[in-house]
DNA sequence: TCTTGCGCTGGAGTGCACTCCAGCTTGCAG
DNA sequence: CTGCAAGCTGGAGTGCACTCCAGCGCAAGA
């Protein structure tokens, strides 16, 4: 039965030691099982789960949410569909995310085309007018 | 010469009335005009302005370098360089922002695949071994 | 043995980006 | 004229997600 220190799942997960503390306060994690002289000794299971947690944080699920999932995992398997169902929302959102920020990211790039444009006009000539709005 | 009230600004942004003072304090829009007793007349190129402020603040651009690029825009035309370099800067973030919400969302997608699995054996069949680590 | 470093706790503090509020003035529809 | 929606100011408050701190305990390598 391997355990980790909290320095080696810092490590792992690129979580801060505050981060990981943090998350199991506000339940994100369920209590960190402890050695004779209470340092933490975090399971496999811990660490996967923190695998998942930075997926979906990275998504931009909010902490509440996460707390929320974790219950229902804990709650165990006859939760599973109502799982899904949360986590096809994320996906769907993730979606959204992803064609948003593809669209912004083309104006991003029309923009910069136009301020190199404007760039390789001989000095002087450029007299500000016509400015574009995105 | 159109001018926008503020009702008009906040329907055609999107940013709250709320917003737009905060961004006026802070200097992200230059001061706005005002009509004879004093109430915010924003032009065309306020709001055009705030188009980008709306396009830079969607991708994760922080207020504080956003007012940095709104420094550079009021300064004139000679620094277009640096801000192509600031927005091409910015642009490479976004473009890991996509690369990265795509990996995620795919370790998003196996695990649902894999509730969806393992709803799909018969009830009392699955014991919780083999459990999946994402 | 010593000292360096990892870890512990509860609680306070931080940074960002707004958001709300009281108390007031203006604009305009009926 | 009246009433009410829209707008004004300065300043305080909010929510989120950490992050830091003081003061302490344990442990292991030089």
């Amino acid at each position: 039965m391997v355990a980790y220190t909290p320095g080696q799942v810092v490590e792992e997960t690129g979580f801060s030691l505050d981060t990981l503390r943090y998350y199991e306060r506000i339940g994100l994690l369920e209590p960190i099982g402890r050695n004779a002289s209470g340092q933490r000794r975090f399971t496999e299971g811990d660490v996967s789960w923190l695998g998942m947690v930075r997926c979906l944080r990275d998504t931009g699920m909010p902490i509440a949410e996460m707390v929320r999932f974790a219950e229902l995992v804990r709650a165990g398997d006859q939760t599973i569909p109502e799982r899904v169902e949360v986590l096809e929302a994320h996906d769907r959102r993730v979606e959204e995310q992803l064609a948003d920020l593809r669209d912004k990211q083309e104006a991003l790039q029309r923009k910069i085309h136009y301020y190199k444009d404007v760039m390789s006009i001989p000095d002087g000539v450029y007299d500000a007018q016509g400015q574009q709005a995105l």
